[in-house]
DNA sequence: CGATCATATGAACATACGCTCATGTGAGAG
DNA sequence: CTCTCACATGAGCGTATGTTCATATGATCG
């Protein structure tokens, strides 16, 4: 899903120039592995869209069906459910099924959370 | 920078079917103003990228200078700086010249939490 | 069975993205 | 002044993204 988004090798990173080689090295020590990193990545890349920050924002207060989510955020039942697909891979958010009926809501407190302090960080540059 | 991501028009909205009016009402009267979604759309957009997010971990940290960024996280000085730029532009890291050095620190603490909070979430899935 | 409803999915298109390579900029050193 | 250093930026590339449109799925009802 997100680019490969390659590391140079160690032969590679030979040509790059390094003024505090203590502090590449903590660095490189600390960073986090690339699974992760990757998996992050995809979350936030999740959620680095209008439409998808609306569909949280909407289930963050309370349980939708697609086509009210759709109503909700704006967009056709057929982009919703594209949308909603995607956060339900990265689990940002889960659906039961209720008779023909597909209920969404977020998959736990953290992207609650996610959402609020991301909010948060905006809403200081007015 | 993000894409346009138009919302329906109300005259557009009155093909979609609705299951719950009373829960769109609500959606809709507790959605964000546009603006602040586009931004945080954007904000979100930014670290959903591998060496973005290697590049803000290792500045949770400490201060880095570009090339030791750069040889931290395992790129080019030129793919850090272009990344660096995307980060400084959505103020989620700001940079300080000494001499003919450009030092980059985080530019708040939410950001170090938007992290923790993000790798957090993911390290549940293992 | 066939019809309908709510949702999911595939193809296709325009656009956006992240990297590399080459070059620009501006401060310091000689 | 020229040269170098540390960084910034523009162009160009292959690839990924978000939407629409058309269609598939799967449950319910007559």
């Amino acid at each position: 899903m997100t680019r490969r988004s390659r590391v140079l090798t160690d032969e590679e990173l030979c040509d790059l120039k390094v003024t505090d080689l203590a502090k590449v090295r903590r660095a490189r020590t600390r960073m986090k592995p690339a699974e992760e990193v990757i998996l992050l990545a995809e979350t936030f890349k999740a959620l680095g869209d209008p439409t998808r920050i609306r569909l949280v924002h909407a289930l963050a207060d309370q349980e939708l069906c697609v086509c009210d989510l759709a109503a909700s955020v704006g967009v056709s039942q057929s982009a919703a459910s594209h949308s909603l697909r995607i956060l339900r891979q990265l689990r940002l958010v889960r659906s039961r099924r209720e008779h023909k009926t597909a209920y969404y809501r977020l998959d736990d407190a953290h992207i609650e959370r996610l959402l609020a302090d991301g909010f948060e960080h905006v809403e200081e540059r007015v």
